[in-house]
RNA sequence: GCCCCCAUCGUCUAGAGGCCAAGGACACCUCCCUUUCAAGGAGGAGAUCAGGGGUUCGAAUCCCCUUGGGGGUACCA
């Protein structure tokens, strides 16, 4: 019934929300499609995205990790309004800068009464649980410290245990949560759990510290994975006990690996935004494919080259609530894709020059300069085999420096005579030589020509001289790579070729 | 075990009761183009809409059950 029309906002406040990683390693790849999912929501509704650290359990607490999230999320053009050196009003945004915050709101609980002081140690929380497993009860906490009185409580804190505070958990009733995606979803009060919610270090749990900072930062719509969803009727009791309103809740699905079995992992292969940058994914390609694992604008578009259109048609009550697979082939379709077809070629040159550089095959090569230049042509030709910008080196490495070590025999076609071989690659240099590879036309007609008076199909004649240049048996077409390759340079390698066989006579 | 979510070609999906004997994309196969490899073009194969009950004149679309998959079950997020 509160259910917003799509496309609209759906709340009179607006529009606020915010993405929350916490530091414990690398940027998942199913935080990275929810990031972008809420950043394009807010850029379509002009509203803010706030990046804000969730950094509250100190054991996983990784330091680098915060540096490699938001790394990758500005290689992905996700940026944020709020946040880590943006600053902002509803600062600081590291939950382990808020503590006083969430102490003061759990006491404030304490008073109210909807929350107790728990004494119960691990030992004791660990064996009540195996207690409850091994008599097949479900496991949970069972509540021992909830009907402390004052005097009991002194008396722990007399000991020197330092308590957690846990939620007060209504023994009946059903709490429902609101998810957009989804509609109502209920729970049976009675079978939650009395959760911590600040813990003995001073610190809170993520239930306690997401609630206070969505409400303070003036959150709007909270956009977050799908394994949150058992612990949203928490929250909901959390905003009731509080007074508070609660944001709108979309929870997206999980992504699952290739072969269905469990989130996706790094079993199968890259699982963390920046492992897909070190490959050589393009962001924009990245971007395309992570939209449409778990939403669709229509039954034929599937390419979204810009940001602009797809704040045009994203709609976030359109995204579909069940789980989908990572398809390691179909993220690399679109890679090449967007190499081949969308990317323009200056553009894509720029972003390839760093891989040549670290193969060495370039050196500084500044735009402008004629290396930059002959890098461009070489990326020109070979653009419609790579899938990936890591594969450029290999891809171009005969335009720059020598071939590769290459079998003598492939030299060799079928059903040719060595001694034609040499014959026809000694004639085919006579031909560079004085013609010139700048001018394919002219180069190809002569070749032709020479194939006719040897006898030789055009591909048995071919095929020598590509060897013989690249090293290759593959390669783009052979008159615009002998152009990039060059007069000298490929009369040089057309001669190591005919020495080459001679030797092998 | 218990709780929750999900369910259309192998995969991602279109589909919001009749327009669907189910459309697109990736992958796969064939052919075309062709000096090689790609890219591109044209075709093909591939889903009794997980199964079973309802509701309805009519269901992939609504309801229930079963099954399957996933998630949760911490002083982790």
């Amino acid at each position: 019934m509160t259910q917003t029309p799509r496309g609209s906002a759906g709340t009179e406040r607006p529009v606020r929300v915010r993405f929350a990683p916490s530091p414990t390693g690398d940027l998942h790849i199913g935080g990275v499609r929810t990031a972008l999912f809420t950043w394009l929501f807010a850029r379509q509704h002009g509203g803010a995205f706030v990046l804000r650290i969730e950094d509250t359990d100190q054991k996983r607490y990784q330091e680098e990790s915060i540096a490699s999230i938001t790394s990758a999320l500005r290689w992905m053009g996700l940026d944020w309004d709020e946040g880590p050196d943006a600053g902002g009003k509803h600062g600081p945004y590291f939950q382990s800068q808020r503590l006083p915050l969430y102490q003061e709101e759990a006491r404030a609980l304490l008073h109210s009464g909807h929350a107790y002081e728990c004494f119960c140690q691990p030992e004791r929380l660990d064996a009540v649980r195996a207690q409850q497993i091994a008599s097949r009860q479900p496991p949970g906490y069972d509540r021992h410290c909830r009907t402390l009185n004052d005097e009991q409580r002194a008396a722990k804190r007399a000991e020197g245990i330092v308590p957690v505070i846990r939620l007060k958990i209504p023994l009946d009733g059903v709490t429902i949560v609101q998810d957009e995606l989804r509609g109502p979803v209920s729970y049976e009060n009675r079978l939650l759990e009395d959760a911590v919610l600040l813990k003995s270090d001073g610190f809170p749990t993520y239930h306690l510290a997401v609630v206070i900072d969505d409400h303070l930062m003036e959150i709007s719509h909270i956009t977050r994975g799908d394994e949150w969803l058992p612990s949203a009727p928490l929250h909901i009791m959390l905003y009731e006990a509080f007074g508070w309103e609660s944001p709108l809740i979309f929870h997206t699905p999980v992504i699952l690996n290739q072969d269905g079995r469990g989130k996706l992992s790094k079993r199968q292969g890259a699982a963390s935004a920046l492992a897909f940058r070190e490959q050589g994914y393009l962001p924009e390609a990245l971007r395309n494919y992570l939209m449409l694992l778990g939403w669709s604008y229509d039954d034929h578009q599937e390419v979204f080259p810009t940001v602009d259109e797809l704040l045009g048609k994203f709609d976030l009550w359109r995204v579909n609530p069940s789980p989908s697979r990572f398809s390691y082939d179909k993220v690399l379709w679109f890679n090449q894709h967007y190499i081949n077809h969308i990317i323009e070629l200056d553009d894509l040159t720029r972003r390839c020059m760093p891989w040549l550089r670290r193969a060495g095959l370039v050196g500084d090569a500044p735009e402008g300069s004629a290396a930059h230049a002959h890098a461009r042509e070489a990326i020109a030709l070979i653009k419609d085999k790579m899938k990936l910008l890591g594969e450029a080196p290999d891809l171009t490495r005969f335009f720059f420096t020598d071939v590769d070590e290459y079998d003598a025999a492939s030299l060799i076609q079928k059903n040719t005579e060595p001694a034609n071989v040499v014959l026809a690659l000694q004639r085919a240099r006579d031909i560079v030589s004085a013609t010139g590879v700048d001018d394919e036309a002219a180069i190809e007609e002569q070749l032709r020509a020479l194939a006719g008076e040897l006898g030789l199909k055009a591909g048995q004649l071919f095929m020598p001289i590509r060897v013989a240049v690249t090293g290759r048996t593959a390669s783009p077409g052979l008159f615009e790579t002998l152009r990039v390759v060059g007069q000298q340079r490929t009369v040089e390698r057309l001669d190591a070729a005919i020495a080459r066989l001679g030797q092998n006579d």
